[in-house]
DNA sequence: GGAACGGCATCTGTATGCAGGTTGTGAGCG
DNA sequence: CGCTCACAACCTGCATACAGATGCCGTTCC
């Protein structure tokens, strides 16, 4: 009995590492807010597994700072405070720009020709005015910057500043004219990063996600 | 008599955060080796917990890149690569350079005044070639840096990414003639800073941290 | 003599039970 | 009517027990 419902368990796939990834989506995509509690019972009883597992992931959320731990507490959505909040889109600008200015000095040609058809290609959603599917082609964009620069630990780091930040830039793309701005700004750091030009490519790079950034932060605090 | 034994343990004071920084000082001090196996049987009983906080901490340490891990394997002591340890130190470089720019444009008088003072005062120590002194002083003066800049999450990013190449640095003083070279690079950054000259700031912070990382790469290519 | 297979020892992954802390609620007192 | 204190329910932290996986070693067969 106990054997059938541990297969059941594993049936469903749900490993320590699955519910990271679950739980982080979910906070991510807002599924969960900011300040929410994440009782350890009712998680484990939502994956159909023991508290144990759901301790390890919510420790490792934590160290990923998706959600605060206190001693005897329930581990809690943090609810980034607005100084911090401001550094990390700082932050994220500054690793934005590294990314794009080594990207400038390092991408492969196959890299270049990639980033420059994928963001052409864009065009079409900015007329059409989709904005989920250019959210979408945002986020591939910015990745190929992280992955251009060619180096690993800035990858990290910036690949989990942008997991932190995802649940506080939503909306950014329903601001009107938006799309067409984002378009633009992505077009001189292409432009930079095909010429090579390092200097420029990471001032167009910071200058656009700063610019995001305080959009967001005006949507955000509007918002709620 | 399970009691008594809890109250014991407790007395020790070992809890899962203890055990994090325990096992992370352990790491960065070299006192276990890269690619040691981290067996959690053996670590409970060192600590005097049993397996389920050890697991806790191992988890943590994983997300905090010190170990790494693997399904039904034990946790080891992360051995870098190669061009993983040069994406940190060159990462490890741009931090300092925006840390150091920051620094130069935000830090208060007292801050300012505080660096400076600190760092004449490590001239003693570079005339006494006391290595292990000035390697103190030369974490307290980045760290300076560090909150100078006064943006928290920079000053994790940078904190982490120092953590976890401490192991690979330590020996960066007792290179011949290093402590005169360090000391003059520190004083075009706290000149720079001083002068509020963000841009040179930068670029003085990066070439010397890029200066050292070139350093410790031949020695610990070297050493081992 | 070598290779492959099977059994055993060991370790990880998870469930469960228990002790202690925290919080909310209700009764009693001011 | 409000405040305080105590108690109870609940939740976290940890220990222990068990199931599954992995790797090693010895034996057997080719």
């Amino acid at each position: 009995m106990k054997q059938v419902r541990r297969r059941e368990v594993i049936r469903t796939g749900t490993t320590v590492e699955q519910m990271v990834r679950a739980i982080a989506d979910m906070i991510v995509t807002g599924a969960i807010l900011p300040g929410e509690k994440l009782d350890e019972i009712t998680l484990a009883s939502r994956f159909e597994v023991s508290r144990t597992p759901v301790r390890e992931a919510l420790r490792e959320l934590g160290a990923m700072g998706l959600v605060g731990r206190e001693p005897n507490r329930s581990a809690v959505v943090t609810n980034v405070t607005g100084t911090y909040l401001h550094s990390m889109f700082e932050a994220m600008a500054e690793l934005e720009g590294i990314c794009a200015r080594l990207s400038a000095e390092r991408m492969t040609v196959d890299e270049r020709r990639a980033l420059e058809l994928d963001h052409r290609g864009s065009m079409r959603l900015v007329h059409a005015g989709a904005e989920e599917d250019y959210a979408a082609h945002n986020t591939e964009f910015h990745t190929r910057l992280y992955r251009g620069a060619h180096n690993d630990h800035v990858f990290e780091m910036v690949t989990q500043t942008r997991a932190r930040l995802a649940p506080f830039r939503r909306a950014q793309f329903r601001l009107p004219g938006r799309l067409a701005k984002s378009y633009e700004e992505h077009d001189q750091i292409v432009t930079s990063i095909i010429r090579a030009d390092a200097a420029a490519a990471g001032q167009a790079a910071y200058s656009h996600v700063a610019i995001v950034s305080d959009a967001s932060a005006v949507f955000a605090a509007a918002g709620e």
